[in-house]
DNA sequence: TCCTTGGTAGTCAAATTTGACTACCAATGT
DNA sequence: ACATTGGTAGTCAAATTTGACTACCAAGGA
């Protein structure tokens, strides 16, 4: 669910009081679908959930135009802190998925702390996939499963193009002040 | 659940008759947590559902020889014809997570089939890294969220680098006869 | 007027996942 | 004897996700 965490909270931060459909239609914008699944239900349970834990506090509904318009939701100060929190985890995490999401809000960090966080994971992710690489070394290709070797192989790649990639985006961080 | 269904239905069919213990522990052998997530509570809701769809066969426990050792599974003729099904969408698909599931069993289709499968999966993920290329050169790059521009670099750099490592893949189907 | 279309807003039951927890047995130490 | 440790085998409630479904309103047409 730290994904959707992370996103709610983010889009709410962004958009300011709104309400669950905004943050849907926000969330389709940035073609969020491209890289993650997002069902109107996991953003509708994840409001209901923040609201619960305090990181967001529901209000009056707004008077929208069309449609019910039911409760609307600002982000608390502890929202801010959770989001922050979930921003460092997601830019300090191997999954590609959740790595987005933090670069989705990358710039909701300071710069320096950014470009620290993205050196450490890159340096992780080339680590990891040097472990992979030696795993593999030591073992024998075989045609039946669980083709340990060509597995081992396509996701030390990937951790590696994914290292490369973080290493563009850092470079990005500094032609924006 | 695919992963999941297709992961318990390939174990079982390597190892015959065996109850969840045993697929569990073989999930382990074969390192599939280096590449995918796998809860106890998962493979015995994959075991009991398969069974209620007919796709595996409960039969009476081992009488094995530590541990409480409950019930047995088998594939049925239905699960075989499931497995491949699962197999095929598999290797058709574009989650490196699926696509992984499927490379373990690669070597349970006709080596003809599973050249071919390759082959288009690795199309697919060309023309989706072009068409992510494509978006991206018409979006401004920009510090506030969602950075969609470099979250296409992000994903098409990646779809790239899997097409290469399956082409690799593809590649080692014919060492084995 | 009434009906249909389409977008807005959200609900809900069912399916699935999570991971802490129970229970059993065997070997080992004391 | 008996307590402890550790591996085997699985259960379960709680959390989360899925996606089909409801409900409301506005605009346009017949």
């Amino acid at each position: 669910m730290n994904v959707v965490r992370l996103l709610v909270l983010g889009v709410i931060r962004e958009l300011g009081r709104c309400h669950g459909y905004a943050i849907r239609q926000t969330l389709d914008e940035w073609q969020v679908q491209t890289w993650t699944r997002l069902h109107s239900g996991s953003i509708y349970h994840a409001l209901q959930q923040l609201t619960k834990e305090g990181l967001l506090e529901s209000g009056a509904p707004e008077p929208g135009n069309r449609g019910p318009g039911k409760l609307t939701f600002a982000i608390s100060r502890a929202g801010e802190v959770e989001f922050h929190d979930q921003l460092r985890q997601a830019l300090a995490s191997f999954d590609l998925i959740e790595l987005s999401a933090g670069i989705a809000f990358i710039g909701c960090l300071p710069k320096a702390e950014a470009t620290s966080l993205i050196s450490q994971t890159i340096e992780c992710l080339k680590d990891n996939a040097d472990r992979l690489a030696l795993i593999a070394s030591s073992v024998r290709p075989s045609p039946k499963p669980p083709r340990t070797k060509d597995l081992l192989a396509l996701w030390r790649t990937n951790l590696a193009t994914t290292a490369t990639s973080l290493e563009e985006i850092r470079g990005t961080l500094d032609t924006f002040h």
